[in-house]
DNA sequence: TGCATTTGCCTAACACCTTTAGGCAAATCG
DNA sequence: CGATTTGCCTAAAGGTGTTAGGCAAATGCA
């Protein structure tokens, strides 16, 4: 019997390929077994189950994510950087809706901590750098821009945004002036 | 044979606390009926299937949150409203954790017109007459609040900001903050 | 090249969840 | 108080997750 040649690198990308079709929480060890045409039980030796399935997924997205967020960020300062972050979200969450989701798994403390997880506020602190903001406002600023960025792409994906005028993407950009012109002016405490 | 008395309300709100406790995602039509002592297909004469079961539970779950929004806004203005508004959803999502993650359950587009979802978004609206704001950055600015309260209690929910310093309710309390000056002297389209 | 070992996928089996169909007894109504 | 409705039950089928053990293909070594 000729062998599939899996293995959990292309399990893994097979499983975010499914993600985005048909949606994270629908990626199952049984549909990635059919799509490679093999029986169930012979995923288990290359993931040891379906939360190890999902964490790679997951683990998968946060580092491309990262990876496309430090491109963005290559070479830019200020309003440019701040827009080009933000729009490495929206557009990732628009082009690979299951793997934002995946994105937001839960992860144990240890897989976090290897995890791309740190990268992200790394570089969203790096963004900051064109802003003049001093500890503990950076983190505070970091904090807060990563609450936009996740909040605004999650209910603009959930459609949220799609049934009522004027045009979400008219809201982004009035958002990302919002944020720039914030944190220019960073506010003292009240 | 003695009754349960079951009957969907009674279910959804079991479901509801199961979901506090378990999570949203492990709610189960075999978890509740353990709960009451009552066999599996017992549940199916009173909720059509699992589906409809998380979609009342998410019904359940908007429509309290937008009876705390409403009691929070009454008699505030201004920043106090603001801060009132914010603190119902994040409390909420402490209290009721799985109830705040059924608010996110995707619901199909007439049942998400039927439900509390409106409310919520007049009652931001409403808060918005506290500031100066004419449309359509009344509407930009709507989304932005929607976006910071969901984003910032779905990250910190998920643990995000718990392993460093400072403190989240310092971010929390520094981020309302921002908004309110956001709000106050909100910029023109760049 | 030929044999031993490792590796990869398979069958079998069990547990749990979802859902439908049909039955009996409790509650309700005339 | 009998007829009807209602509520929970048993039974059964189909899907997913997971483990154990087996056979054959691939690989490694003489």
């Amino acid at each position: 019997m000729a062998r599939a040649g899996l293995n959990a690198e292309r399990l893994t990308r097979a499983g975010a390929e499914l993600a985005d079709e048909v949606g994270f929480a629908q990626v199952t060890v049984s549909a990635l077994a059919r799509r490679f045409d093999v029986k169930v039980a012979s995923l288990y030796s290359h993931v040891q189950n379906s939360h190890d399935l999902k964490t790679r997924i997951a683990l998968l997205a946060l580092e491309e994510l990262a990876d496309r967020a430090a491109e963005a960020l290559a070479g830019r300062a200020g309003k440019d950087a701040l827009t080009a972050l933000a729009n490495v979200y929206r557009d990732y969450a628009r082009e690979h809706p299951g793997r934002y989701e995946a994105a937001r798994f839960p992860l144990d403390p240890q897989t976090a901590a290897d995890s791309a997880g740190g990268r992200h506020s790394r570089l969203t602190r790096a963004l900051l750098r064109g802003y003049d903001l001093e500890e503990p406002d950076r983190t505070h600023a970091v904090r807060l821009l990563g609450s936009v960025f996740h909040g605004y792409v999650s209910l603009e994906l959930s459609g949220a945004f799609s049934h009522s005028e004027p045009d979400s993407d008219e809201s982004w950009a009035r958002t990302l002036d919002a944020l720039d012109a914030l944190l220019r002016g960073w506010p003292p405490a009240a």
